[in-house]
DNA sequence: TTCCGACAGTGGGGTCGCAAT
DNA sequence: ATTGCGACCCCACTATCGGAA
């Protein structure tokens, strides 16, 4: 075993640096920066992954030893032992790599099946739980004791392929060279999340880059304003707005929506709101939100947001603005559940 | 001078675990 | 038994500041 860096030419080897099992841990993963460029017809050089709906994971090999980390540096060997056990069965002995946990649903990887494994350590409340998980892995950190984040992502990508021997739970994530926009069109056009452009010539740099983007499916549409809470702290103006559209005779309740605006938007949306209040909620059925303040519902908003849990709530709502061309009553849910 | 990255702060849905009711 | 809360995950965004370009 062992030579896979001995291929490497001479100006790569000497970009290598020696590292110790972990030490890039101290510092955070590399993190992509959301973007609308659609464009990658350019001279610069891409590489297209999808963007896979789970958590982060890093892993470490030493020695006998395997040790899995979240984001933040929690370890997480009791969460996902099946990953650990993957990893410590591996033939190389000395590697760290990148990657995300993912558990599928349909073909699809699915967040919310996922968070129903996340907090389980318990052997017996995982095989409860029944949700099985495939780490794909994208990148490579160390091997044979080298640190290789000052190599170029096509080269740590040729190094990953050949260092691990992949068979489930593990994979490695599939990517692309070239046809980013295509790629893209045709992920959203499947349901999925978007796609995570990289550099090919970029250093892995422990921190939010520019050489990664996040190129994201947006799933934006119309809601009913409903009511609003009060801003805490030294937020003005409101909370979040609580919003909804028309099914079924009634309006039904979407979630809250609290990002997005500005000073601005929020004291001018707030006096609009006021000018609306009226004493019972306009929903149908119970909403629960403590303190919640209710208006009539003539304001339509336009949200984005990243798809509907199973709960029929927004996951990742943002607010865009009114939109004062549309009548409120036309305003219903655009997408099918899931 | 302008831009970028990091941080703090405020907001979202959802899960689990635990304490209070 | 139910409810509420915090801690984690995922994330959105604005505002600010200091240093790099």
């Amino acid at each position: 075993m062992g030579g896979l860096l001995d291929s490497l030419p001479g100006e790569q080897r000497r970009l290598l640096r020696t590292a110790r099992p972990g030490a890039e841990l101290a510092a955070r993963p590399m993190l992509a920066t959301l973007s609308d460029r659609r464009d990658f017809s350019g001279d610069d050089d891409w590489v297209f992954e999808r963007k896979l709906d789970g958590v982060r994971l890093l892993a470490v090999r030493d020695g006998e030893r395997a040790t899995v980390f979240s984001r933040s540096g929690r370890r997480l060997d009791d969460t996902y032992p099946e990953i650990v056990r993957a990893l410590a069965d591996q033939p190389r002995t000395d590697f760290t790599v990148d990657g995300e946990v993912v558990a599928f649903r349909r073909g699809r990887t699915d967040f919310g099946r996922l968070q129903q494994r996340m907090g389980l350590t318990r052997p017996e409340d995982i095989e409860a739980a029944g949700v099985a998980v495939t780490y794909y892995v994208f990148d490579l950190l160390r091997l044979e004791g080298a640190d290789l984040t000052r190599l170029p992502l096509r080269t740590r990508k040729s190094l990953l392929r050949r260092a691990l021997t992949y068979r489930p739970p593990l994979r490695m994530t599939p990517h692309r060279n070239e046809g980013g926009a295509e790629l893209l069109a045709a992920s959203c056009d499947r349901g999925w999340e978007g796609l995570i452009a990289k550099r090919a010539d970029a250093d892995y740099q422990p921190r939010r880059s520019r050489d990664w983007l996040k190129l994201k499916c947006s799933r934006g549409q119309e809601f009913v304003v409903g009511g609003f809470t009060e801003p805490a702290g030294s937020r003005v103006g409101l909370g979040a707005l609580l919003i909804g559209y028309h099914q079924g005779g009634q309006l039904r309740y979407a979630g809250k929506v609290g990002t997005g605006f500005d000073r601005r938007s929020l004291l001018s949306l707030r006096a609009r709101l006021d000018g609306l209040r009226v004493p019972d909620q306009p929903f149908g059925g119970r909403v629960a939100e403590p303190g919640a303040r209710w208006v009539r519902p003539e304001l339509v908003a336009q949200v984005d947001f990243t798809e509907w849990t199973r709960d029929g709530m927004l996951r990742h709502p943002r607010y865009l603005g009114l939109r004062d061309d549309k009548k409120p009553g036309d305003v219903v849910r655009e997408r099918a559940a899931g």
